[in-house]
DNA sequence: GTTGATTGGGCTAGTCTCAGACCATTGATG
DNA sequence: CATCAATGGTCTGAGACTAGCCCAATCAAC
């Protein structure tokens, strides 16, 4: 509102953190959104400590922090790495409630509307877009594995088809963006029960999203995926106390 | 397209450069999107430093950097302050298609991309929103300035609509992500010639765009901030040489 | 077994960044 | 013309971060 509204948009803070607790923050983000599954290793630190910008250091000291907080599984030699060990807590009504007041009314209510804007945003323009039949093939196999998933990997399955959208865009600044806003919210959906209901119905609404992209539909893309956020959405907030 | 696309949008640099090259950075932003006007003055050191986090050496690092660059004016004493000096550089074609190759051709795509979906998204987001009375005020005011503005002030009354419609979400995330997405191209935009009847026709789609708002219709909100972003995305991407 | 490649573990010297204190300049005000 | 509050200018010691190097452990391949 205020004429001075944008001097808190652009002068706020230059850094979130030091480095070790951005790169922790960068690490976890990583975890949860499923880009390195269960199992599987981390890239070698000399290597990762190379793409994140930080000294191998800086970077073992965050890997360490996970490995303490039981997030990773850290061995040595030769086939050695940090094996991520989490898997998502089962969702619980209470941890959902507790962790909603925890972000409190003012994050939450950002984070969700920034979701809302940018995946709309990434649907919308990938369905103004002229696509390969490579790119129609990444749609129809995300949204395949996602239907035949088990509870075990729905979430990570999920997150992929979600943000497969915006990387099909081609846009790298969109792309993450999308990761980011989805980060920001992924410890909630975490605790939101799955009942199969719910699961029918975002399969339901996932292909109407993918219908409206493959026809070339923008209009059709966004109702989709408001429709299909805004029950989350709708349910986060009435968990608001 | 790959499945470790995930893996490069994640696991990326930390850090954007080092402390000293951010604030300049952040700094040129608020310059060249107008947040601080020419003439006007940024904040205090002391307050500044405080409000982007980092040290007060840091900051006149950056400062000092700027002042030689030409971009502030650096005054001691009471009433002292470091006033901002530049003003846009008048439109030149040459320029412009030096500065678009300059960019190169993915990373013009990837900031029109990105642009095109965030400021649907926050379009979207608005129109689909209940909007009080202050809102509705404060976005006829920015258009009427705007429509009101000379050409000396005409970029920046530019910025400050297209932003406030960000801010009107609520969602600082969003706005941020808005003020990113212009900065990127502010260069750009700049640098092009300011023809009465491209102004004119900018005009008539950014009344179509507060219409759409203050009507409630997300669908021709989203057209009519395409219609708007697509004309000058389209100029951009035929200077490339 | 022995070897060798790959990986995590650890050390050091140097640079960047910070917090806080103090100095210098300016100009409105009395 | 003297005062004084606000502001930029400067210094210092401590801590964060880095690059580069070498050590230690592991295990497939020979």
């Amino acid at each position: 509102m205020d004429e001075s509204a944008r001097l808190m948009t652009v002068l706020r803070p230059v850094r979130a953190g030091n480095a070790f607790e951005e790169t922790v923050e960068r690490l976890l983000q990583a975890i949860k959104l499923g880009v390195v599954a269960p199992g599987d290793k981390l890239p070698p630190e000399r290597e990762l400590a190379v793409r994140l910008g930080i000294s191998r250091v800086t970077l073992r000291e965050a890997i360490r922090a996970l490995s303490d907080a039981g997030y990773l599984d850290v061995r040595r030699g030769r086939y050695g790495g940090a094996f991520v060990t989490y898997t998502p807590p089962a969702p619980d009504a209470g941890d959902l409630r507790q962790a909603v007041n925890e972000m409190g009314k003012a994050d939450l209510s950002d984070a969700l509307t920034f979701r809302l804007a940018v995946e709309c945003g990434a649907a919308e323009v990938l369905a103004a877009s002229d696509l390969t039949q490579d790119q129609r093939a990444v749609l129809r196999r995300r949204i395949a594995e996602l239907n035949e998933a088990g509870l075990e990997d729905y979430r990570r399955l999920d997150t992929a088809f979600h943000l497969s959208i915006a990387e099909l865009t081609g846009s790298s600044l969109l792309a993450t963006t999308c990761a980011d806003a989805r980060s920001r919210v992924s410890d909630l959906l975490n605790a939101i029960p799955m009942l199969q209901v719910n699961l029918d119905h975002a399969a339901v609404q996932h292909q109407a999203i993918v219908d409206a992209i493959l026809a070339g539909d923008p209009d059709a893309a966004r109702r989709a995926v408001v429709e299909h956020l805004e029950g989350t959405a709708a349910l986060l907030r009435a968990f608001l106390s």
